[in-house]
DNA sequence: GCAAAGATTTGCT
DNA sequence: GCAAATCTTTGCC
C-alpha cells in the first residue's frame, strides 16, 4: 500500500478550513438560539456549470452576520400571521429548510427554518460577508440588474465587496436564490445551496435590535429584539445598522 | 373577480 | 430624506 492512509482533509480555500455540515438540532430548538447559532456559518451556493442561461458561476461562500426571527402564528409581522397558506406552507415544516419569498414584486429573501414541524418559524438571512465567489456574486448581481432594464453599457456604480451581500435582497441576489429555492435542505452536505458549520472561531460579539420594515405589525412586534446580528461586521444592512 | 399592500433597494432632491 | 419600481399573495365583495 502506498500512503493511502494518512487520510489529511484536502487543502481548503484561504480562510475557509474544512466543510462541516450545519447541524439542524440547533435549528430545531427555540428560534433565537438557533439565530446565536446561525450567526457566523457559512452560506454555500456549489459552482454551477455554464449553461444558455448564464455563464459558469464559481463557489460562493459568505458567512451569516445578520438574521431576523419571525415566530409563530401570534408574531404579527410573520409570514405565518394568516395561517398555513400555500406560500408559507414550508415554515410549518420540518426545520433546515429553504423559504424563499418575491418582496415588492421583485426582490427575493432567504429565511432558514427553524423550529419542530407544526411550529410556524424561520429566520431571515440579512446579510453575509463574502468569503468565496466574489467575482461570480458580482455577476449575479449584474445580471439581475440587466434583467430588471438596465440600459446595456451602462457601467454599474463601484460597490465595495463587502456591500455586495449587505441586505436580504441582496444575498438573494448575489447567490442567484429564488423561489425555485424552497424546500431545499440547507443541512444536507448534497446540497448545492446550504448551510456550514464555521469553524472554531474567536467568539463575535453579538448585538440585537428591533426588525426593520414592519410598521404593518403594530406593538409589541415592531419593537421586540428578534434582529440580531455580529456587530461590527462591514456588511450589516442599511448604513451599517 | 378586484383592490391593496408588502420581511427592499436605488437614485434623485 | 423620499418616492418609484413591480407583481405575488391575501382579503373582501
Amino acid at each position: 500500500v502506498t500512503g493511502r492512509r494518512e487520510a489529511r482533509p484536502p487543502p481548503s480555500a484561504p480562510g475557509t478550513g474544512p466543510a462541516r455540515a450545519f447541524p439542524r438540532s440547533l435549528l430545531e430548538g427555540p428560534t433565537l438560539d438557533a439565530a446565536r447559532g446561525l450567526l457566523g456559518a457559512r452560506l454555500v451556493r456549489d459552482p454551477v456549470p455554464a449553461s444558455e442561461a448564464q455563464p459558469a458561476r464559481e463557489r460562493r461562500v459568505g458567512r451569516i452576520v445578520e438574521v431576523e426571527a419571525y415566530i409563530g402564528e401570534d408574531d404579527r409581522a410573520s409570514h405565518a400571521r394568516f395561517g398555513r397558506t400555500d406560500r408559507n406552507r414550508v415554515m410549518f415544516g420540518p426545520p433546515g429548510i429553504a423559504y424563499v419569498y418575491l418582496v415588492y414584486g421583485m426582490h427575493h429573501c432567504l429565511n432558514v427554518v427553524t423550529e419542530p414541524a407544526g411550529r410556524p418559524a424561520a429566520l431571515l438571512v440579512r446579510a453575509v460577508e463574502p468569503m468565496e465567489g466574489i467575482e461570480a456574486m458580482r455577476a449575479a448581481r449584474d445580471a439581475r440588474a440587466a434583467a430588471r432594464g438596465r440600459a446595456a453599457g451602462d457601467v454599474p456604480r463601484h460597490v465595495p465587496d463587502a456591500r455586495l451581500t449587505a441586505g436580504p435582497a441582496l444575498v438573494a441576489a448575489a447567490f442567484d436564490i429564488t423561489r425555485g429555492d424552497t424546500g431545499v435542505d440547507l443541512c444536507d452536505p448534497g446540497s448545492p445551496l446550504r448551510l456550514e458549520a464555521p469553524v472554531a472561531e474567536a467568539l463575535p460579539t453579538i448585538r440585537a435590535t428591533s426588525r426593520i420594515g414592519i410598521p404593518y405589525a403594530g406593538e409589541p412586534w415592531t419593537s421586540l429584539p428578534w434582529r440580531l446580528v455580529i456587530d461590527g461586521s462591514p456588511s450589516l444592512s442599511g448604513r451599517g445598522r
